[in-house]
DNA sequence: CGGCAAATTGAGCATTGTCAATGTCTGTGG
DNA sequence: CCACAGACATTGACAATGCTCAATTTGCCG
């Protein structure tokens, strides 16, 4: 009998819980995964493009980010995540990584090797369809991205990448009174919203200016919610958080 | 015993199969998920955003697009879709559509309500499992959307398009000889790309003028692909077409 | 042969990028 | 406790990629 994990997996079940209805013998498998855990510093490749892993993880504490690099070397900053995402999951599903995937912070992060999550997904179904709904949502985030970086100016980018950010901090339950930890530089930034730094730069400096946001150092704070939610255009339907509600009910009635 | 269905699932059967190793049973099942065939004519919705769909899709035959438009109004295309991709797999697992879907020409769908769906994924997992990967794809794709829109000018977004167009179509045995039918407008290039149809118009001139493509009426031909992969920096990588060879062989070791 | 949608083209403009300098903050070693 | 290094942030001047507006042409269809 395995030994029960440390609870790193706590907090991920509970989400997963939400997503589908798991009997005790489906979230005995999921804290059982095998896992290893191990802390990184900032700025360290989890994961490079190119790699087979045979691995996926969870994110316990502390932010990463997943990028990509063009054929010229520039960087795109494809998604961000934070406490409690399960990062990777391609990492048990697909065989070659088409991104790299870098600690943004020192974070603690839980290995699990691909053969168990693969196990897993085919002896408790119900897992498996947890976390796939889990990549939907990932999904959507990405169709917004696309949207965010094809569509909106540079001033609403970086409002709507604000509002994504603080939006998806609550409801991990992650500290925000009002203001929020945004562990990125404004390169980082840049490299997420498709700029430059220096435009960066002066769009936090216009949006400071018109007291849409607050900065010290990186804690920023928005005083207006619902007057930066309109300069981002934000419209959280894409982060998909009735997934709660009526997924239960949903579940329930349906399988 | 429900009766067969016309022959629209086998093609995309022969694709999971490549995906995940599948049992008569599994076969069986998939083959007999009830299905409702509809013919749509071209830039017809199929969903809307907002929409609780209770079903999700195939296309059988013809192009569809997603796309998602802004508060103020800009349309950003976000995938193309060809004969074969199962269109919406959201549709059976997400509660709210974060997306529209529409066709670009008369097309074929087979609907599939969402409850077939999920039963399918609960009692036959290997079967959800190669869906599963289908999505993941998808994901990696939207990734690179990301990029291409955020840090490639519009040469080379335009450039990209089109290889990932001719490299998709030739993997999923649609006809190309050195060219196809890209069932697309100008300004519907420029809702993927990011970009204004003025602009798009411009940069086509400019590739056709240089050789990198030759354009008949919306047939476009590429005479060099490695030139047209150059200026793409069009690397195939985010296709994951491996999936197919190592996938098999992992399958049969691993689960 | 109209009627329309789509494709082209031109002229002027603006958002954003480039280049380069300077300022600020933080941690470290002396 | 101070000096310094290095990373990050900020600013200015100028350039350019891509946008806007508007007109014209082409292709397709009944």
């Amino acid at each position: 009998m395995p030994k029960p994990n440390p609870p790193v997996l706590e907090a991920m079940l509970r989400t997963l819980e939400r997503r589908a209805i798991l009997d005790e013998s489906d979230k005995a498998a999921f804290l059982q995964l095998p896992l290893r855990l191990q802390t990184l510093e900032a700025n360290v490749y989890i994961l490079r493009e190119g790699d087979r892993p045979d691995r996926s993880c969870v994110l316990v504490s502390g932010y990463a980010v997943r990028h990509k690099v063009t054929e010229s070397g520039e960087r795109q900053i494809v998604s961000v995540h934070i406490a409690g995402d399960f990062l990777d999951l391609d990492g048990a599903l697909l065989n070659i990584a088409d991104h790299n995937l870098q600690t943004l912070t020192r974070s603690d992060l839980a290995f699990i090797p691909r053969s168990a999550v693969r196990e897993l997904i085919v002896s408790h179904p119900r897992v498996g369809m947890a976390m796939w709904v889990d990549t939907l949502i990932d999904s959507s985030i990405f169709r917004e991205w696309v949207m965010n970086v094809g569509r909106r100016d540079g001033r609403a980018r970086i409002a709507h990448l604000l509002c994504e950010f603080a939006r998806r901090l609550d409801v991990a339950g992650l500290p925000i009174d009002g203001g929020y930890q945004l562990p990125m530089t404004q390169e980082q930034l840049a490299d997420a919203t498709g700029l430059t730094p220096v435009h960066v730069n002066r769009v936090l400096k216009a949006l400071t200016s018109e007291g849409l946001i607050r900065r010290t150092k990186r804690i920023v704070t928005i005083p207006d919610w619902e007057r930066l939610r309109s300069v981002a255009g934000f419209n959280e339907t894409y982060l998909h958080l009735d997934q709660v509600a009526r997924g239960m009910r949903e579940d329930r009635s349906l399988v």
